[in-house]
Order: structure tokens, then sequence, then C-alpha cells
DNA sequence: CTCTCGATTATCT
DNA sequence: GATAATCGAGAGC
């Protein structure tokens, strides 16, 4: 978006019936967004430091909707340079929610905007990533036991901030 | 209206 | 490995 951009390496899946979804508790000024039509972001601010990017799934009304948890950049990567100085390397620049956010730029004005216009711009995937792994999700605090991380394999710019094992030991 | 917590990351020991 | 930073939403009074 807005120049910048890259393929999506790694999501992680919530839905309504997830207590680790924020729309599990019900429709609320916040989550509204994940109830409308899918095809729009829901952006939301985390530990009042980050912005992190879902895209709103389908049906309609199921409150599903996808983190978007990594990213490896393919355009615009001076300005994401520029914009995550505390990157080391670049496999830094899109490897969790939060940074991936900071790099594209995304922030909550980009809440309930549509995947398909204005800033955003959705692609379909080049080549497709030819192995997806499943993992247990991070960063949450229930449900912690479902395997809906689905990130690219051999992917070298999937965040793993925490994770103890995903590869082993 | 006030208080607590969170789907995280950067930085220090 | 542990901890602070920081703000919006949800729940409680």
């Amino acid at each position: 978006m807005n120049g910048v951009g890259g393929t999506i390496v790694e999501t992680e899946a919530y839905e309504r019936e997830d207590p680790a979804s924020h729309s599990f508790v019900g429709l609320t000024e916040r989550t509204k967004v994940m109830f409308g039509p899918p095809g729009y972001a829901y952006v939301y601010l985390s530990y009042g430091i980050h912005s992190l990017l879902n895209f709103v799934c389908e049906p309609e009304g199921d409150a599903a909707a996808v983190l978007i948890r990594a990213l490896e950049p393919t355009a615009g990567l001076e300005t994401i340079r520029e914009r995550r100085p505390a990157a080391r390397t670049d496999l830094d620049l899109c490897s969790g929610p939060g940074k991936l956010t900071e790099a594209l730029g995304v922030t909550l004005a980009d809440n309930a905007a549509r995947l398909d216009r204005d800033p955003f711009q959705l692609l379909p995937p080049e080549g497709d990533p030819p192995t997806v792994v499943t993992s247990p999700r991070v960063g949450i605090t229930k449900a912690v036991e479902r395997l809906w991380r689905f990130s690219a394999a051999g992917s070298p710019y999937v965040s793993r901030p925490r994770p103890v094992s995903a590869s082993g030991h």
C-alpha cells in the first residue's frame, strides 16, 4: 500500500467462538468491523503501541478475521527501512504483526478500510507458498492450543519471537 | 466515569 | 531472559 508492500507469509485465524478473538465478546464498537462484510481491514491498537492488521473474512456476520503476522517486503524497501530503523536486517522489517503495520504505514485510520481500494491493494499470490505450516498461535492468552497459525514453510520472513518450537529444538 | 488489560516490540542485564 | 512503554476498548461502579 502507498508504494510499499510484499507477500504475506504468515497469518493467524480468529473467529467468533474463539476465546482469544476480540469478536468472542460479541459485537462491540471496536469489533463491529469484523461482523461486517468481508474484504475489509480490521486494525486495532495493541499495548497502546502497535497497530495490528486483520482481514475480515467470510461469511459476513461470522466475525472471522485473519491476522497478518508477517510479510516478505517486495516493494518500497527503502521506505520500509526508513520507517523501521530498529530492524537490524531486512528479515526483521515485517517479521511480526506490529512491525508489519509500521513498515506499511498502516494505522488505526485504516480500520474498516476496503482491501481492494485506496491505500490497500490485495493481489493473488505469485507462485503460492508450496508448503503451509500450522502451529500454535502466538501472543495470546486463551485457546493457545488451537493450531491456527499458518505460515509459509521455508520463508525466512516469518515472525518467531517466542515460539518454542515449530522446528524443533 | 475510572480502572485494568492486551492478537507486541525494543532494550537492558 | 525479563521488563518497560503506551492508548483504546471493555467491564465495573
